[in-house]
DNA sequence: ACACTTTTTTAGAATCATTATAAACTACTT
DNA sequence: AAGTAGTTTATAATGATTCTAAAAAAGTGT
């Protein structure tokens, strides 16, 4: 399995549920977001057995950890996840809810003039909300 | 009392809770970010009578339905206002958890490039985060 | 394979910010 | 003053997320 080395080299154990959320999350042609309870019906209708709610909590809150998800930065009730970890930017389309992935030459160079002191830049994101 | 007529004039009855609660958003110095238990706190301080917490959460929805009031998108498990509704950016002190405005001349001009049919953009927002 | 330790999974309970309810109260209109 | 529409309030309900602790699985050493 192409996912066990990956989760050994982040020393997590691949385990029967990690590596079925691996492919649910990764075994895709294209990256998406996602919130937990969408991300739970996606796990029920690709595979047989059952992976706990808890479980898909913590895998997803350990996968971000270590960098192969993103969590969005968005106010709804539930926590959106990326999973396309580059640095990007996104639509939030106010209507049906929705994000849109917008790609880096889809948005000019960012300038950030302003320091703090002590504190170094983590991330940069953008976020343009639509309405009709 | 200079709020009367600022509620009047957005559809809202001036009652006594409301122009409360505007002298403790409004009547500052500085603009500032809040969480409704923060505000909470802050209201007990300045006030002698009790306002309930359904009212508070009613009235900060209400005066972000009017404009007096920004959320600002961001994941915590608190939901974060901002009573300067300029459009503006923010850092977000990772460790402090703590909001920090970045004026305009802070930022260089953002360069939206791609449009989305039958959309029309309602806010641009940039969150800077930083960690130590 | 076996014994032993550590990590992970799981069902269910707990937490807690937020929203809903519905009765009492207040502001506004006539 | 009476009528009504809007507001406040205590309290309950909701629901996403986190916690708990016991069972299961994975890793390690022999
Ligand atoms: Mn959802
Ligand atoms: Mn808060
Ligand atoms: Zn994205
Ligand atoms: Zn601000």
């Amino acid at each position: 399995m192409k996912y066990t080395e990956k989760l050994r080299n982040s020393g997590l154990r691949p385990t029967k549920q990690r590596l079925q959320i691996c492919e649910v999350l990764f075994e895709t042609e294209k990256t998406f977001h996602f919130t937990i309870n969408e991300l739970s019906l996606k796990i029920k209708k690709q595979i047989d057995n059952k992976i706990s709610l808890a479980t898909i909590y913590n895998t997803v809150h350990a996968f971000e950890k270590k960098g192969y998800l993103k969590q969005i930065p968005i106010n709804s009730n539930e926590t959106y996840f990326d999973t396309n970890v580059s640095d990007h930017h996104h639509f939030y389309d106010l209507k049906k809810e929705k994000l849109i992935d917008l790609e880096n030459a889809d948005v000019g160079p960012i300038d950030i003039k302003r320091k703090i002191d002590g504190k170094k830049i983590k991330s940069v994101e953008i976020l343009v909300k639509l309405e009709d």
